[in-house]
DNA sequence: TTTTGAGTTGTTCGA
DNA sequence: GTCGAACAACTCAAA
C-alpha cells in the first residue's frame, strides 16, 4: 500500500504522529508551501507564528532525515498540489491529521472529492475526537465542569503512540519540483529571541523541565504573573510539535501529586472542550457562543483599541500584557484574562477586536482556544456565570504580581515605582512618582478610564441590553455584526 | 416535568 | 489586613 503522508502544520512531529501507525514505511512525505502564507509579505502579518513554524519545519525535516526518510517541500496550493501528486506518485491513499476548524473541514471535503484515492483523516489533535463527549441527553455540553467530569469518566489513555525506528526515502515523482524548507531569511524575518523556540526536541525539553520543576506547585504558581509557573507548551500543542496524548501520558507517569495532576490535566481538558465546542458550533469563530449576545452594543473605537494594543491604557497589568504579547508572542494566562476583561468590560470594545489582535500575535494562536478564551472573558462564551464578573486590574495586579515584577519587566517606565503603587500609579504621592522618574500623562499615561465608572457603565449597558430596553450609551452604540474575523481565517490549506 | 445543586479563574462592602 | 456576605437573581445538567 503506497501512501502519501501530508503534513500540514498542526502535526509537526514524528513521535506519536498518527500517520506512522497507519502508513507503511514506504510513504511519500510532503509539506505544501502555499504562497498565500509563505511569502515575506504574508509572513510579516504573523511573524511570531512564522518563526516558530519555520523552526519546527526545519527540525521536522532533520528528524525525518535522521531516520532515513525525506520530507519534501512543494510550493503551491494544496488543493492543486495534493491531487496531482497523489496521481503522479500512484499512491493508494493520502493520509493526514484531521483539522477541527470549519475551514479545515471544508478544505478536506473538497480535497476528498478531488482525489481519486481515499483521503484518510486521522485523529490525533485531541485526546478524544471532538464531538464525542455528550451529556445524558446526548447534547454537547455548554459549560466546562460537567464536560470535564464526563471526559474523565470516558477517557483512558490506551497507547502512547508509535515512534518510528526508521523511515525510508521515497522520491518525489517526475514533474514535481522540490523547494528548500523555508528559513527566516527567505521569509524576510529576523529571529526574535524572545519567542519560544520551535522543534520537537525543544518542546520535549520544555515539557520535561516543567514536570521536573514548577509542575510540583502548579496549582499555587500558575496564577502568578511574576513567576514561570506554567508549562509554556501552548505553541507546541497548537502546531502539534507535541502530541496532547504524550503530554497527558508524561503528566500521569510523573511524580506529581494527584492534586497537581488533576489541576494540570484540567487545562488539557479545557483544550478538548474548546475544540469540541467549535466542532459542534463551527460559527463560534465569528459569532458569540451565547446567541443572546449577538447584537450586544460593543463599541469599535479605533483610538481606544490602539491604546490597548500599544499598552498605553494607564493600567499597568493591562499594558504589560499588551507589550508582552508583541515582544514575545506569549501572554501569561491570567494576564490574558485581565487584558481581555479590560478590553470588553472597561472599554466596551467588541471582543472580536481583541481576539483577532491576539490571533495575529500569539505564537500559540489557535482559532478555537483563542476564540473561546476571549468569549469566556467577554461573558458570551461557554460559562455559566452571569455577565457581571468584571476584573479589577488593580486588585488582580496586587494579588498575582504582588511585588510588581511583571509590570516592571514589561512597563519599564514604571520600574522605579514602589510595589505599593505600581499597580495604581495615579494613587501614588507626587513625591514618590518624582522619585521614580514618572510623570503621569508624559512618561506613562493617566488611566484611560476610571475603573469604578467603567464597571458601572458595563453593568448598566448589559442590564439594559438583556432586559430588552433600548441601550443609550454615551458615545452612541454600534451594533456590530462582523462576518467573522475575515482575513484571519485562511480559506485554504496552510497554517497561519 | 420540575427541582436542585453547581458553576475555572470576581468585586465590593462592612464588620 | 481579613473575612463573609451581597452583588442580582443566571442557566445548565442531572436527578
Amino acid at each position: 500500500m503506497k501512501t502519501l503522508i501530508w503534513f500540514r502544520g498542526k502535526d509537526l512531529r514524528v513521535s506519536d504522529h498518527p500517520a506512522f501507525e497507519h502508513a507503511t514505511n514506504q510513504a511519500l512525505m510532503v509539506f505544501v508551501l502555499d504562497p498565500a502564507y509563505f511569502t515575506p509579505d504574508r509572513a510579516q502579518t504573523r511573524p511570531h507564528r512564522m518563526q516558530y513554524l519555520v523552526e519546527s519545519l526545519l527540525a521536522l525535516e532533520q528528524r525525518i532525515a535522521d531516520l532515513g526518510g525525506k520530507l519534501w517541500f512543494v510550493a503551491g496550493r494544496s488543493a492543486d498540489v495534493i491531487p496531482k501528486l497523489a496521481k503522479a506518485a500512484s499512491v493508494d491513499q493520502v493520509v493526514a491529521m484531521r483539522w477541527a476548524e470549519p475551514f479545515g473541514r471544508k478544505r478536506d471535503g473538497q480535497l476528498a472529492r478531488a482525489l481519486e484515492v481515499p483521503l484518510v483523516l486521522l485523529e490525533g489533535e485531541t485526546l478524544l475526537p471532538p464531538g464525542s463527549i455528550r451529556s445524558q441527553a446526548d447534547t454537547p455540553y455548554t459549560v466546562f465542569s460537567p464536560f470535564a467530569r464526563r471526559f474523565r469518566s470516558q477517557f483512558e489513555l490506551k497507547s502512547r503512540g508509535v515512534e518510528p525506528a526508521e523511515l525510508s526515502r521515497v522520491a518525489l515523482p517526475d514533474g514535481f519540483k522540490s523547494v528548500p524548507c523555508p528559513t527566516l531569511g527567505s521569509l524576510g524575518l529576523v529571529r526574535n529571541s524572545g519567542l519560544v523556540k520551535g522543534g520537537e526536541q525543544e518542546a520535549k525539553g520544555r515539557l520535561a523541565l516543567f514536570l521536573e520543576q514548577s509542575a510540583h506547585s502548579y496549582s499555587d504558581l500558575r496564577n502568578r504573573l511574576d513567576f514561570s509557573g506554567t508549562s509554556r507548551i501552548s505553541a507546541d500543542l497548537k502546531f502539534g510539535v507535541l502530541s496532547v496524548r504524550q503530554v497527558w501520558a508524561a503528566v500521569m507517569e510523573s511524580s506529581l501529586s494527584e492534586a497537581e495532576k488533576t489541576c494540570f490535566t484540567n487545562e488539557l481538558i479545557w483544550r478538548e472542550f474548546n475544540y469540541s465546542t467549535m466542532w459542534d458550533h463551527p460559527d463560534i469563530l465569528g459569532m458569540p457562543f451565547k446567541r443572546k449576545w449577538k447584537d450586544f452594543p460593543w463599541k469599535r473605537d479605533r483610538d481606544l483599541l490602539g491604546l490597548w494594543k500599544a499598552g498605553l491604557t494607564g493600567y499597568p497589568v493591562v499594558d504589560a500584557a499588551s507589550r508582552q504579547l508583541l515582544a514575545t508572542g506569549f501572554v501569561h494566562n491570567r494576564a490574558r484574562m485581565v487584558a481581555a476583561s479590560f478590553l470588553t468590560k472597561h472599554l466596551l470594545l467588541d471582543y472580536r477586536l481583541g481576539e483577532s489582535h491576539y490571533l495575529r500575535w500569539l505564537t500559540d494562536g489557535d482559532w478555537a482556544q483563542n476564540s473561546m478564551g476571549w468569549q469566556w472573558a467577554a461573558g458570551c462564551g461557554a460559562d455559566a456565570q452571569p455577565w457581571f464578573r468584571i476584573f479589577n486590574p488593580v486588585t488582580q495586579g496586587k494579588k498575582f504580581d504582588p511585588n510588581g515584577d511583571y509590570v516592571r519587566r514589561w512597563v519599564p517606565e514604571l520600574s522605579g515605582v514602589d510595589a505599593k503603587y505600581i499597580h495604581s500609579p495615579w494613587e501614588a504621592p507626587q513625591r514618590a512618582l518624582e522619585w521614580a522618574g514618572v510623570h503621569l500623562g508624559e512618561t506613562y499615561p493617566e488611566p484611560v478610564v476610571d475603573h469604578r465608572q467603567a464597571r458601572e457603565r458595563f453593568l448598566r449597558t448589559a442590564k439594559a441590553f438583556f432586559s430588552d430596553q433600548p441601550v443609550m450609551s454615551e458615545e452612541g452604540t454600534s451594533s456590530t455584526s462582523f462576518g467573522g474575523s475575515g482575513d484571519e481565517f485562511p480559506a485554504t490549506s496552510q497554517p497561519a
